[in-house]
DNA sequence: ATAGGAGCTGTAGTCGCTACAGGTTCAAGG
DNA sequence: CCTTGAACCTGTAGCGACTACAGCTCCTAT
């Protein structure tokens, strides 16, 4: 673990903050190079040092990921937050618009179930080179 | 529309399979060139001319997208139908494995609303910087 | 004969990563 | 102090399933 010599401020390497957070090592520097993690300094031989505010931005974005926000919508995310000036409102609306998003996923799964599964009931599952799903399909 | 000189069997155009089955003309150029769908013959110019059997397939093939699935597994649906062998058990069998993929992800996606919605519930929506949501997406 | 819509090929971009190849740096052990 | 080897570096290419474009050629209707 490195130490700075002035403040017993912690920082981490790049395989550190990637096992804390389950971010891969590659898609870290991919976050950077696509700007949503900012340039971290590096060390003399041109090694990312990261500290823990990086740490709990990746973790935020890892979170957010997770949730099925995409990038971009993170990106508006983060950009509030960078601003400091961002309202409880803003994000919140965010989070609704993505909930709608999400509820209209689930339906259209939904309704692809519905369909394959009253397909597959009118199957006799035989051996039979006519199969209803490949009619039902074609059709 | 064109017409066969010996017999009365319909020839479209690229353009025309295209409105026909929704699908784009990049897209089914995309097809061919990947294998799923076959190298159609071509007029003296080089133009595609595609028959009743194309069409047909080409309807199956978007269907079976519409339904979530991967090219992948229409090309192992398509194998089993173009050996002629295919037995209706092994489609519906596909297909069950399909719809289990589908609850999977509707689960997850239940699981995203439901973290969401209590994020956001906690959210009073105003316009102070302080919002739950964020703290609960860095943590 | 000509205008213009339809079609052609080939390449590059999208999203969100992942997987290399081929090199450099760092920390620990002898 | 030197060597080993793990960790890190850059840059590029690949995935799936398209989509978009540039810069042509072809076909049909007037």
């Amino acid at each position: 673990m490195r130490q700075d010599n002035e403040m017993t401020t912690a920082s981490y390497g790049i395989g550190t903050i990637s096992k804390h957070t389950g971010v891969n090592i590659e898609t870290i520097r991919y976050y950077e190079r696509i700007g949503i993690m900012p340039k971290p300094p590096r060390t003399a031989g041109g090694q990312r040092i990261y500290e823990t505010a990086h740490l709990k931005r990746l973790a935020f974005i890892r979170r957010s990921r997770e949730l099925g926000f995409s990038l971009d919508e993170i990106r508006a995310l983060l950009r509030l937050v960078d601003g400091g000036d961002y309202s409880c409102g803003e994000v919140q609306e965010m989070t609704l618009a993505h909930i709608a998003d999400i509820r209209r996923k689930i339906a259209d799964l939904r309704r692809m179930e519905r369909v394959l599964k009253d397909m597959a009931a009118k199957c006799d599952g035989g051996d039979v080179p006519e199969c209803p799903i490949v009619d039902a399909l074609s059709a």
